[in-house]
RNA sequence: GGGGUGGUAGUUCAGUUGGUUAGAACGCCUGCCUGUCACGCAGGAGGCCGCGGGUUCGAGUCCCGUCCAUCCCGCCA
């Protein structure tokens, strides 16, 4: 026989009716004569009562947490003074009178309660994934994360998106990440590699004439593990023909809040705020700008050129730059925390880190004495300096600078944060698009251009003609979403003229012809077929719901996640292989040395 | 590849300048208890102090190495 009802069903209108629920033991309370057992499947939690003298009181004292059982019985409505007002199903109990015991469960290798649980080692969690999964809490999760995926399959259905699969087993393109690679059993010797993103399939879906796809996209590269990364991933994967960059800018929003909407409950403002790769950077020294407070970066680089600190100075005069914010409210950062923040600062590149305190209207500092009245009068006015004031300075080449100073900003705010100065409410949700990010960077350690985002990116049209003479200041059709400081996602205008990419290919960015040949031969030659102009994007969804979820892991998101070190620890994966599978490979494990 | 943090009972943690028999809470086991819902009460079991070296009369504690987890840098077209 089946349940009748679910665990959270049952209420006072019900007593007196013959039901059956099935379920895991929540808790067994055993009073020496009557026992209590509360019920709990995903909804809810029922309590279910075994009376001493009825046929099913042995089998109830032998019940252990966490056991599976099914419970036949009368619904009765609690005696009063019993009932439970924190329960929805509290005003009833169900009187068992048969039990079936399908499972009993071990002793648990760690508390299953939400508040102890978040405690525990992840690795010992990892190792039994199955159980943390059964926690409430994270079964919520996993609820979320679907409900997030359907809504955007809704949204982009309703946009008449086609979703189309694209191969796992792809080529390798060594230029971009670290790539898994699958030996062809076939074909000896050769590899295919795990796909990094569908990114030339779904160029090739826009020249195939699908005009509008969309891909819940399982992506791997194989690089190092970070709270934000694992190795296997999925992508809101979108493209489209016949587009700019406005369109796919309406797209984007209106499907998040959708998502915001059917996940959350919750309205979003559109359209996104702009801004600019450079605006970006010089204010808040990063590329996905956390907007969720402020503490502005300003760029002092003018003022200082003629100072009689040589140190700024020199920099200044020497093409760098001379950059600060003001950490409002932090004066009181101790020695080891500055420490810490000289630490990070030098990591990044820089010297040292040079600071103002300003307290009781006075300012201390080590650099203050090589600071004009002039200076120090201009410092005030920008960077608005009160009293309670920390201002920090990097000096330095401008890229190195505004990493420097942005993630200073950063680790200020989790201080003020910890101080309880800076309330960021978990519910604040502040979108942005960058734009106009440049379309090369010059690499010199290699001494070759290379793309910013890929070399499909299209420039900006009126920048075409300067693509073999100044190719760094080429402005892409690229924009990234960026949500609390995370890069959401990235996308851009492709090109789809065939002469354009094998110029960007071949010219720009230096790659010898046999090479764009191989490895892109097949994707030039499909643009002389007749190619649209189109342009996608492309979105993390782990990222998406961490965030949605209010979670600092990607972990937390994921059903069963790998460590650091790329492991799975519940089915301890990867493992080693029979020689025999090796041989049929044609691989052979060398010792290292 | 590099830096930080952590590893002591099933779990979370404490463990003093190196010094008798390594503790607590929860969990587990046994007994008692007929209205609890974090049930209560009494008793009990449970430790390669991550692993390997070293210093020392003596190491959970100090030193070196190593493994695991985690956070960060590099890396992520």
């Amino acid at each position: 026989m089946k349940r009748t009802h679910k665990c959270n069903e049952l209420r006072l209108a019900d007593a007196g009716k013959d039901i059956c629920l099935i379920g895991w033991v929540e808790s067994v309370r055993d009073h020496g004569g009557v026992i209590f057992v509360d019920l709990r499947d995903r909804d809810g939690i029922t309590q279910v009562v075994f009376h001493p003298n009825s046929s099913v009181y042995a089998s109830a004292q032998k019940l252990k947490s966490e056991s599976v059982i099914q419970v036949f019985g009368k619904v009765c409505q609690r005696e009063s003074g019993t009932a439970n007002s924190g329960l929805p199903t509290g005003d009833i109990e169900v009187d068992c009178s048969d039990i079936v015991i399908h499972n009993i469960c071990d002793v648990l290798p760690f508390p299953l309660e939400d508040d102890k649980a978040d405690k525990v080692n992840e690795d010992l969690r990892l190792q039994y994934r199955y159980l943390d999964l059964r926690r409430n809490r994270n079964l919520k999760l996993m609820r979320m994360r679907h409900q997030t995926a359907k809504s955007v399959r809704n949204f982009l259905d309703n946009r008449e998106f086609t979703e189309v699969e694209t191969p796992i087993l792809f080529k390798s393109t060594p230029e971009g990440a670290r790539e898994f690679l699958v030996p062809s059993r076939l074909n000896p010797g050769t590899f295919y590699a795990l796909n990094q993103s569908p990114q030339q399939y779904k160029q090739m879906l826009m020249v195939s004439g699908i005009e509008r796809y969309y891909q819940l996209a399982k992506c791997f590269r194989d690089e190092d593990l970070r709270a934000d990364r694992q190795p296997e991933f999925t992508q809101i994967d979108i493209e489209m023909s016949f587009i700019d960059r406005e369109d796919m800018y309406e797209l984007i929003e209106s499907m998040l809040k959708n998502v915001w909407k059917d996940v959350l409950n919750m309205e979003i403002k559109t359209p996104f705020l702009r801004m600019s790769y450079l605006d970006a950077m010089n204010k808040y020294g990063v590329d996905k700008p956390d907007m969720r407070f402020e503490m502005l970066i300003e760029d002092f680089t003018e003022t200082f050129k003629t100072s009689d600190f040589k140190v700024f100075a020199g920099i200044a005069q020497g093409g760098g730059a001379v950059k600060a914010f003001n950490a409002k409210g932090l004066a009181d950062v101790t020695q080891g925390e500055i420490k810490n923040l000289e630490d990070i600062a030098k990591t990044l590149g820089a010297k040292g880190l040079a600071y103002i305190k300003c307290e009781a209207g006075q300012w201390k500092s080590p650099i203050l004495k090589f600071l004009s009245e002039k200076e120090q009068a201009e410092l005030k006015t920008r960077l608005n300096i009160e009293d309670g004031d920390i201002v920090f300075f990097a000096a330095s080449k401008w890229e190195q600078a505004c990493a420097i100073l942005g993630r200073i900003r950063l680790e200020s705010a989790q201080l003020l944060k910890e101080r309880g100065r800076l309330d960021i409410p978990a519910d604040k949700f502040c979108f942005l698009w960058v734009v106009d990010f440049p379309l090369m960077s010059y690499d010199e350690a290699e001494g070759r251009f290379l793309s910013t985002h890929h070399p499909f990116t299209s420039p900006v049209e009126e920048d075409v003609k300067m693509l073999e003479s100044n190719p760094t200041a080429v402005r892409g059709q690229h924009y990234d979403i960026v949500l609390n400081g995370v890069e959401l996602g990235g996308g851009s205008i492709r090109i789809h003229k065939p002469e354009v990419q094998e110029m960007v290919f071949k010219d720009v960015l230096k790659i010898p012809a046999d090479v764009v040949e191989s490895r892109f031969g097949y994707m030039l030659k499909a643009f002389k077929f007749g190619a649209p102009p189109h342009g996608g994007i492309a979105l993390g969804l782990d990222r998406l719901v961490t965030i949605l979820t209010n979670r600092t892991s990607i972990r937390d998101i994921i059903a069963f996640p790998k460590t650091q070190r790329g492991q799975d620890l519940m089915a301890q994966s990867p493992s080693p292989v029979t020689e025999r599978q090796l041989k049929d490979l044609f691989i052979r494990i060398e010792e290292s040395v």
